[in-house]
DNA sequence: CCTTGTACCATGATATCCCATAAGAACCCG
DNA sequence: CGGGTTCTTATGGGATATCATGGTACAAGG
């Protein structure tokens, strides 16, 4: 079950407590970090979670930038200048920063989006509004993928 | 027996239950996950089904673009926040979510229908109507396929 | 001493597991 | 070829474990 997939909605109590799904805390038992790492999103209001493993791979992609170039710095800073590690409880809980809720406007509730190889986590109506937004400029765009080609076609 | 092949139709108890044809079982006996990853369909009133491979196989398609980019925000999300795991129970049933229920309109009853690589669930009536109305527009438009690619000659 | 944040415990709801039954299909043996 | 038998499959119900969630106690820091 190497993925994060679906979507749940957990509460969020008043003192920032969530649960994890499950399923997620699965994926993400096999880390070096008994956590979850995660960061605000700079494109939306959503936290970007995932684990110690997507750090390094993101780490990998800004090493491909020139070093000193405005690019890398702005991008590193964007990325990592943001990361919390949020170690759960005992129940698989985690504590969400202060930060964290305002940045993705938290009230009650917290909707975690499953996206294959890292989550979000959205204030649920918001969440739904943007999911249906994304189908809807999907079927106009015609959004296609790269055709996968199955392992079993590979040469 | 590589293929989903063919139409069956089982009960849905009141706790969601359904049988998963024992055909398509095998199927997916060799995967990664013991169970279903099913997704409402975009398109009409059902469920796509098909197994983990499918899923990592989409995965390879959303790695080839650029992270970060609003192309790869919404094709994942648009792909895998909807999906769930439908892990089968000792009997190989697997439990209907009630998003699923909902959006497919199922009652009482599921109609399992092979399409290929994947296959989709369905009210039964519905289903039938629906492939009623496929063979009609077949008939009228003469329907073709692209002539198989052998297998030397993928790229 | 008070505040903040962390670990632990309790509970209810939900889902998972297990068994029991029945129907049908395949099989074997006569 | 027919009849009985054995498996597999589908389905229902009930027991049990897991998960989400609220609360409380404790520790650390100011």
């Amino acid at each position: 079950m190497p993925l994060f997939l679906g979507t749940f909605v957990n509460k969020v109590d008043k003192k920032g407590r969530v649960s994890v799904p499950a399923t997620f805390r699965a994926r993400l038992a096999a880390q070096s970090f008994p956590g979850v790492v995660a960061y605000p999103s700079f494109t939306g209001p959503a936290i970007e979670g995932c684990g110690m493993d997507h750090m390094e791979s993101l780490m990998q992609g800004t090493d491909r930038l020139d070093v000193f170039s405005e690019e890398q710095d702005e991008m590193t800073t964007l990325i990592f200048a943001g990361v919390r590690e949020l170690p759960w409880d005992g129940d698989g809980r985690i504590v969400l920063p202060e930060e964290f809720i305002a940045h993705a406007g938290l009230a009650g509730a917290a909707a975690f989006v499953g996206k294959g190889r890292t989550f979000q986590i959205w204030e649920p109506e918001r969440q739904r509004a943007h999911m249906e937004e994304v189908r809807r400029r999907a079927m106009q765009k015609r959004l296609t993928l790269p055709a996968p080609l199955k392992p079993e076609d590979r040469a």
